[in-house]
DNA sequence: TAAATATATCGACATTTCTCGATATGTCGG
DNA sequence: CCGACATATCGAGAAATGTCGATATATTTA
C-alpha cells in the first residue's frame, strides 16, 4: 500500500463520526431500517439514512461520504435517486495489513 | 476497542510524517544507525534519530511522539538522557482488527 | 414539464492541527 | 554544582478541517 493513500485513509478514520459510520456499515441490517425501495443491503445504505442517524447536517455527511469514497474505503452505487454506500472490505483489509509489522510473523507478546 | 481510542489512533495515523515514523519503526536496524550508547534496538530508536530523519523541528517531533505514546501506539523507554520509542504491536494489532468486519469471516472477493 | 425528493457543491466562519523558535526541564560527566 | 546535551513544553501564527445554510444538480413521478 502506497503511503499517500494510507495517509488519506487515516484522515477518513480520524474523526469519530466517520469512524462510527464505518462501524454502522459493518452490519447495516442491525443499524438501519429496511429501505422503502431496495429490499436488500447488498449495496449498503443510502446517504439519507446515514445522515439522519449521524446528527450532522446533510451537506457535512455528503462531503464525508464523498471523501471516503474518493480514497476507496467506501463504494458508492446509485439506484435511481439514491446513492448507496458500503464498505470496501478489500481495501480496508489492505490498509489494516499495512499497519501491521509483517516482520513479526505471528505477534509475540513479551518479546 | 473503544471508539474514542480508535479515533485518537486514527488521528496519529492521519499525517504522512507520523505514518512514516510508524513504518521506520517496523524495522529500526534498516532505517537508523546503531546508537552510540545502547547496542540493541530492543526499545526502539531515540527521539533525536527520528528527528534528524524526519526533517521537521525537534519540538514538532517531540510533540508527535508524545501524542503517539499517549494513545498507546508507541511505547517509550528512558535510558539516561535518551528516550527510546518502539511500536506497540499489540495495540496496533487490536486497532487493525477493529477496522475489519469480523462478520465477513475470511474476506470473500466477488461477494 | 413541473414539483418533490435525494444528493452534491459552494461560500463562510469556527475550531483544530501544523509547525516553528524560544525556553524549560531532565540527566550525565567533570 | 556547572556545562553540555537530550527531550519536553509554551506561545503564536499559518494552514487545514469541521460544519453549517443556501443553492445547484439529478432523478422520479404526477
Amino acid at each position: 500500500m502506497d503511503m499517500k493513500l494510507a495517509t488519506e485513509i487515516g484522515k477518513c478514520l480520524s474523526n469519530s463520526v466517520r469512524l462510527q459510520i464505518m462501524e454502522w456499515l459493518k452490519d447495516p441490517e442491525n443499524h438501519f431500517p429496511p429501505h422503502e425501495s431496495l429490499k436488500h443491503f447488498n449495496d449498503g445504505v443510502c446517504v439519507s439514512y446515514i445522515h439522519e442517524k449521524s446528527g450532522l447536517s446533510q451537506s457535512t455527511i455528503s462531503t464525508y461520504l464523498s471523501n471516503m469514497e474518493k480514497c476507496g474505503i467506501l463504494i458508492s452505487t446509485r439506484h435511481g435517486k439514491w446513492s448507496y454506500l458500503k464498505r470496501n472490505e478489500v481495501l480496508i483489509l489492505e490498509y489494516s495489513t499495512f499497519l501491521l509489522n509483517e516482520k513479526n510473523g505471528e505477534i509475540t507478546i513479551n518479546s
